[in-house]
DNA sequence: GATGAGCGA
């Protein structure tokens, strides 16, 4: 079973490739989605890792508080997707 | 900077 990750705090500066490698190094992310708006291509500063769940948790306690490029990382599991939209 | 986007076949 996987876990989906919240990753907050995010530098602005970080991208997808780096987060990956980040997590990566705690276990085996299978997916990371770093959120931006759409709108106007910003990145919002988080964004979401998936894992199996026991590399999720080893994740979470090895990388939440600490420091990445400046920003103290947030870590922890992701809260449920907001409401379904239908497009 | 704070809890997503995906949507076409």
């Amino acid at each position: 079973m996987a876990t989906s990750l919240y990753v907050g705090n995010l530098p602005f500066t970080s991208s997808q490739s780096s987060v990956e490698a980040l997590f990566a190094q705690h276990g085996t992310p299978i997916s990371v989605n770093l959120i931006m708006d759409r709108v106007t291509g910003r990145p919002r500063g988080f964004g979401f890792v998936e894992m199996e769940d026991n590399d999720a948790r080893n994740a979470i306690a090895a990388l939440n508080g600490t420091d990445f490029e400046g920003r103290t990382l947030r870590v922890n599991e992701a809260e449920k997707r907001p409401a379904p939209r239908r497009w």
